[in-house]
Parts: structure tokens; sequence; C-alpha cells
DNA sequence: CTGAAAGCGCTTACAG
DNA sequence: CTGAAAGCGCTTACAG
């Protein structure tokens, strides 16, 4: 039914075995040069395309990677997929996008039957995925090559690839205490989420390193969402004595408490300074921008895509930079 | 080296043969209570996975679609993905998401490799995909099934999903008239989205129907950026006669055009309304929250999958109802 | 209701 | 440097 051309096609228009045509499809060595272009000449004739389903059947590899997400952000995400798909497509590698549920029961047994269908060479798991030990130590056991994305349990010896999120969270609050801020609050993210409980260490961490008391009072959980952010900003602002700067866990977050200052018509930074984390485009679109710790999403994700396809096996855990963006959402604490 | 059970396998612990439990997999009839049971059972002892490449070269079905898209809204994407996985998924599809470039000179190369190579049952399109008409008219030689989300062009008989922006526009529009506005202006999106074209077609009936003079010099072009939202605003707020409503083609000019307002201290809605367009989570996360339209996203990428895999070859074109959303970015037109 | 044969379009050893 | 045989794990006709 399909007119599909086949690799025997190939060959007889070429004039040699179809073995040859595989070999040439596959740039393997010991071809001669003018084989080779006789053979390339008959698959732009034909628009030859060969199937995925054969090679893989008949082969040892696939050519077929999946990437895991359970992720609530749209915007990290599509970062994530972007940069794993470009770099999955460079190596001549496709991307299976695979959302998942990190905390369903049936995860770990939902992977490894894609992992069977779809014959797949590796998997790319992006957070919170990431920390879902179960899943992680089946693919160990059955020596699945997998690589994580800002993995922040027991980082070990497998492939991963993040920024250091305790250090961000600790120079983003560092800033605030240069401007004068004692009373810092902090939002959380998900407890699944291990990057949020690290953002969290660099906060108590910078408060210890500058001599300002730690008040569990001022650290609230949050979910990432704008309307935990919302949530958390109502009630640190209903205290007797709210803080005078909120480090949210994430730039939504800090977006739903900006909200809440707008609309109580506290002054943004004058009265409060905010500040989020990831330089979303979110961190941009509102107003004042918020102050946020940018991080290489999309660059995460290429590089994971790489350690996992082209890596050297030597270098199998990789640290990315962020960057302190400084931004008008944040400014001296007020006077006394 | 995989010790990935086969059909065989589990046909030898049944005690049938290997058809049959072929069969057995594939839900066909003709197969006794009893047997289907022992096959069954085997299936979950052995952990059995059939091989999805080895189904898709015997058979003449790949239960493979892919998604196509090219926007580089992460909010728009997001939701198209998820409403399209999840009924290709219940629908037995996997759903391979490919990314590309609808102005590309080699898009229809590209995608029809893609078919080629996977085998592919159909493709689902995504704006401005939707509207790239030598790949639709390519497919409809080649006999691929596919639907297309949002398209502008030639609907004609294909199969398609979309809400009806004409509509959304003009009613978008009436409701600023119906504030007292008269000066409203329009930021237009990327000419390849014929969507954007849509909803200015709307907000210029609107302004016919009420007896509203269209001013061309009200009408900016942008390309759905935050920041094309910001220039827009620019050159319209630097006008000697700005306009009191802005109504831009979506939520990110629309944000784009209220940072420029905060910066310049223009009180919104008091001084100047302004809306957007899709209602993404950006039109709630800004302040103050935008009066936009609603698009049902996710299921229009969810109808558009159970369309092409699940209709009934008989209602070929959906609409589905957007919603106006009245929130506190618009208000009475300021008094002269 | 169940089965034995052929074949999908490639790659893998194995030869030469 | 190139080729003929076998086989990957299933589904498709065709039988009975």
């Amino acid at each position: 039914m399909s007119g599909r051309p086949t690799i025997k096609e190939v060959s007889k228009i070429a004039g040699v075995s179809f073995k040859t045509v595989s070999r040439v499809l596959n740039n393997e060595k010991h071809v001669s040069e003018a084989t080779r272009r006789k053979v390339e000449e008959a698959v732009a004739t034909l628009n030859f395309r060969p199937s995925h389903a054969a090679r893989t059947l008949a082969g040892r590899k696939s050519f077929q990677v999946a990437l895991l997400y359970d992720n609530p952000s749209p915007y990290y995400v599509y970062h994530i997929q972007a940069g794993a798909q470009e770099r999955c497509v460079e190596l001549g590698f496709r991307l299976l996008h695979q959302p998942c549920d990190s905390e369903a029961e049936d995860l770990t047994q939902g992977v490894t039957a894609l992992i069977d269908e779809a014959h797949l060479d590796g998997v790319i798991i992006s957070p919170p995925v990431s920390d879902a030990m179960p899943l992680i130590e089946e693919l160990e056991r059955r020596k699945i090559p997998f690589v994580r994305i800002a993995p922040g349990i027991a980082r070990g010896s497998t492939l991963s690839v993040a920024i250091d999120d305790v250090a961000a969270g600790r120079e983003l609050t560092e800033y605030l205490i240069g401007l004068g801020h004692r009373a810092i609050a902090f939002v959380k993210g998900p407890p699944n989420h291990i990057s949020s409980e690290e953002r969290h260490q660099g906060y108590r961490d910078a408060l210890d390193a500058h001599g300002v008391a730690y008040d569990p009072d001022l650290v609230v959980q949050g979910d990432y969402s704008f309307a935990s952010g919302r949530k958390a900003a109502e009630s640190l602002l209903a205290r007797t004595d709210p803080p005078t700067a909120i480090f949210a866990g994430n730039d939504d977050m800090a977006a739903g408490a900006l909200a809440v200052a707008h609309e109580r018509d506290i002054v943004v930074p004058d009265a409060l300074s905010i500040a989020g984390f990831d330089d979303t485009d979110l961190a941009r679109a509102v107003w004042p921008p918020l102050t946020t710790v940018h991080q290489p999403v999309r660059d995460l994700a290429w590089s994971a895509a790489n350690l996992l396809l082209d890596g050297d096996g030597k270098h199998r855990q990789l640290t990315l930079d962020h960057v302190l963006k400084k931004r008008a959402s944040t400014g001296p604490a007020p006077k006394a």
C-alpha cells in the first residue's frame, strides 16, 4: 500500500548489493568513495528514508531516548524539551517526550514499559522525576543509561547536570542582606523538589554567615505555584512584624507575592523587596521586573543529552553557571 | 543481550500458539475467554511488553502520530502537547512531539521524512504550521490523515478544530466600546499567524457595528512577543492623541504594554485600559490582571487528536467556545 | 475458535 | 572493499 522505497530498490538503482546500501546509510568505513556516491545518488533519486522500525528491530540500537518530565511550569518544560531535543537530533537520535507523575505508584513500571516497548537507548530525567529513587534504582539495576537534570538526592556517580542551587540561594540572600534587609522571608517549593530545599539551605547559610538569626516563622511552605506565592505573602504580611524582603523559591511564587503587594498598595521595592528564582519570562513580564537567579534551563537539558549520548564516561557530573539578575523588585531596606 | 521476553515465550507459558498471543494483544475477537485469560496471565508473569518496532514493521499501522508545532509561547505549546498527548494515549497511540520551522524551505520535506521513517499514522498540526499550505497540500496528495488546530486559511474540508477568533475579537472590542472607549488601539500578531488577522477582523467589525471610525494609525504590528508589546505601546503613547484602550492580539503583548504604562506612571485602568487574548498564566500573574479571551488550548488539542484518531468522518470541523474574561486591566474610558 | 507459513525492512555476524 | 544467509519480533493473509 505505501509506496515507500526500500533499501533493496536503492541497491538496484545503485547497482550494488543491499548490504552495501546499509553500510552507506550507517556511515561505515570500508566503502569506496565511488560506491558511496552512487548509493547516495540513488537515495536522493528515490527520496528514500530508512524505516526506523526495521532498523530498531534488526539492530541493537533504537536511536531513541525519552525525556521524562513532571513539572507544572510550561516555561521550564518548554526549554528543557528544546535543549534536549536539539542535542539529540544533532547526534542522530529521536527524543520521545514523556510526561509522567513522579509521585505515582506505578512510575517505575510505566517507564520500564516504555523502555521495553520502544527499545530505548537511554533516558533523560528532569526534576522532580530525577529524584524518584525507586525509578533511579531500577534503571541502575537494568543498566539502562540515564542522566539526571538537577538531582538533589544521591547525585553519587550517576550522570547528572545541575546548577549549584545552594550557592545561588546564598548569593541572592547575601544581596538582600547587603541592601540592609534583616527580616527576610523565604517561600519554599514543594517537598519533592529537592532544588527548593537546596535554595533554602543557601538562604540559611547566608543568614548564618552574616550573623542574622534564622527565624522559622519567616519560612513558609509553597508549591511553586502563583497561588501559593499569594498565600505565603498574605500570611507574611499579616504579621505584626512583617518582613522587609521576600525571597520566593521560584518566579511564579514571587509574582504571586508581588500581586498581593499591589493589591495592598505596598510599594515594591520601597516598602517591600521581592525576589524570585529561575528567571523565567514571567520575571521580566511583571512590574517591577523581578530580581532573580538566572538558570540556564535549556543548556542544562542540552548538556544532559550530550552527556548521555556523547559523553566520555569520565566527566559524569556537570555544574553549569547561574547568574544573579538584579532588577527593580528589590531595593534598600526601609528605615525602621 | 536484552532479556526481553517475546511473544513466543509468552505462548509457551500459556500453552498456545504465538499467533493466539498476538490475537489477545490486539484485542481481536474469536478468542475464548479461557484462552484469553491464560495468555494474560503469562503476559503478567513475564512482564511482557510487545516490541513497538516489530508491530510497526509487520503491521500496517504504527500507532504513532506526530504533533507539529512552531510557537514561541511555552504556555501554548505546553497545553497543546498535554491535550493531544492525553487523547492519543487514551486511544492507544504514541505522540511524537515535533518542533519545526513553519517558514523553512524544507518544512514539507522534513515532515514527510518523519512520516516515512516513523511510519506515522497521522499528523496533528498546530498554528502557525497549520497554515503552511505547501505542507498541507503535500499531505493531502499523499493521503496522510491530518488535523489542523486553528487554521486560518482554506479550512475547507480538512479536519480542523478552532475557536471563532473573529467573534472573540469582536466581543472583546465591543466590551471596550461599552466601557466608553472610542480610541481603541489594536496590536497585531505576526503575519503568518492567521488567528491574529482574524482577531483584527473582529476588532474592525465591532468598530463598524458601533459607528466608530477605523483608524489605521491605531493599528500597530507586533509579533506576539512581550518586547513587541512594549514597542507598540511606546509608539501609541507617544502620540499627541493617545488611545484610551489597547487591545493586544495576545497576553504577552498586553503584558508588554502594561509594563510601559507602569514605567510612565499611567494608572491602569483609570487612565488606560489594556486587554489581551488567550488567558495564559501570564494574564493572571501581572498587575492588574488582564481582561482577555480565554481560549481552551488544551481542549483544542484533545479534540484534534480525537477527530484524527476517533472521528466519525462526518463532523470534520469543530469550533470550541471561548470566554471573555473581564478583569481589572480594563475600566471606563477616562472623561475627556 | 486456533494454527503454520511467509514476510515486513533492515542489521548482524560470517565469508571472501 | 563487498556480498549471501539468517534473523530481529511481530502481523498478515490463508487454512481448517
